[in-house]
DNA sequence: CGTGGGGTTGATTCTTATCAATTCGGGTGG
DNA sequence: CCACCCGAATTGATAAGAATCAACCCCACG
């Protein structure tokens, strides 16, 4: 948790500026929430489920996530977080927040209080209009999972997900680098570690993907996406009804 | 699909008035949002997944869910709508809607477009910030609905289920009548209907709760959210960092 | 009366979890 | 350099949970 040398600027603005034009206003009132950055090491707890409720945090680089623990020790991992999102948005409703947000890898981020948020949607409308965009992306990402791990198998799940965070990632590429053990891979589909290895071993066998270490290199996208019964239009959205900026 | 005769207007509002004090115009537009009400009878399509996106309704009486079907023909229902409820909230940023929405129930509803929404976002910040509460909120549901799909088993799940509708419906109380069949409720938690059937035996012999056909009666509240491990902060929300109306 | 949808029950099969043993690779300390 | 340890991954054996298949009941409705 120490303080970050070189704070690249501009995370959340950018990835706005993918749906739309923003004012320098907008952007200044964005970029104020990416100051100052810290460092978080990998597997550290950004918060913690029962204290510091209602603190955001900007994701800069690197991937987080957020947990649930059940009272038996299980675990369910919510959300996967990758930079240029904001951790912690739906909870700003929340008194207290039930489940901890925590680093994959080192990650950069930058933690601000609930009322930096409020204090925006007061002052630009339009940014209003744009975080409710956000919460509806995150829930169409949500809603897959429930079909995901409702109406699939392990290996249906394990692609979907790949083939999710692959888009997410990059979506002109075919690799990328998976900073999650197996049983968090587990932790997120609903699975057992040792059926997560099970799988991956038969996705790889298929030829669907390769692995080695961290590394995910999809060979046969189409199948893999055949597989998984993936529909790739919940990730984009669409901004016509947004206000002018 | 005929007309209503008696539609019972201010639907919304009062939900919201749970959370806040609303002005008169803030009441006014969204009264507009209820008008005219439509009659749909049980097991009617309100819109179906290709056409028709970019259509909201206002429930106003009666059940509806939004399903999932898969090109194998399995279905997943991804939400559950009770009266007070706005439909298709999170469809509002995609071009074409990947689920459909269905009575349960005979429904009372309003279908509107996409731009009245707009509208209402563009002349009252205020109101968008409410809509994006209820969103934060809706969020909070599916999330604990994914935990409950990746951790608990088919008892878990069905108190879990049982618990929360009881909740949504009419916290006091401690029965309700369920307009759903058994593979109806299999399509919400995962479970084929067979399997439904037998845990609710199960939930019955053991005394938890008891049926006859679709009144639910929680006979052992404390015990079955024991046993489902349910934890009520996820309904409950904050509204501090509202502006002031 | 038939007919059909929904629910129940039992038998069987399949998927996945659990438990246990083994390997592998990367530190660490002697 | 080697022995040791540790976490993660793999593999196999077994058990639990849920799906599937099939038969049957019940009852509302033509």
């Amino acid at each position: 948790m120490t303080a970050c040398t070189s704070p690249e600027k501009g995370c959340i603005s950018r990835q706005f500026q993918l749906d739309t034009e923003l004012t320098e206003t907008e952007k200044h009132l964005l970029n104020q929430l990416e100051q100052p950055a810290r460092c978080y090491p990998a597997g550290t707890q950004l918060t913690d489920a029962s204290n510091q409720a209602g603190r955001f945090f900007t994701l800069i680089s690197g991937w987080a996530c957020a947990v649930r623990t059940l009272p038996d020790g299980q675990r369910q991992i919510l959300d996967i977080f990758l930079p240029g999102q904001i951790i912690g948005l739906r909870e700003i409703t929340f008194e207290d927040n039930l489940s901890e947000f925590r680093a994959l890898t080192d990650v950069e981020a930058c933690p601000f209080p609930k009322s930096r948020l409020t204090d925006i949607f007061h002052q630009t409308p339009r940014l209003t209009e744009l975080f409710f965009m956000t919460l509806a992306r995150e829930q169409s990402l949500l809603i897959e999972r429930i079909v995901n791990m409702g109406r699939r198998d392990a290996a249906e799940r394990l692609a979907h997900f790949i083939i999710e965070i692959q888009l997410r990632l990059s979506p002109q590429l075919n690799h990328f680098i998976l900073p999650m053990n197996q049983s968090m891979i587990g932790d997120t589909l609903g699975l057992s570690s040792v059926h997560v290895s099970r799988t991956l071993k038969f996705l790889s066998d298929e030829g669907f993907i390769e692995k080695h270490d961290q590394q995910i290199h999809i060979l046969n996208f189409p199948a893999l996406a055949e597989l998984a019964g993936f529909d790739k239009r919940y990730l984009s959205s669409n901004q016509d009804w947004l206000s002018a900026s």
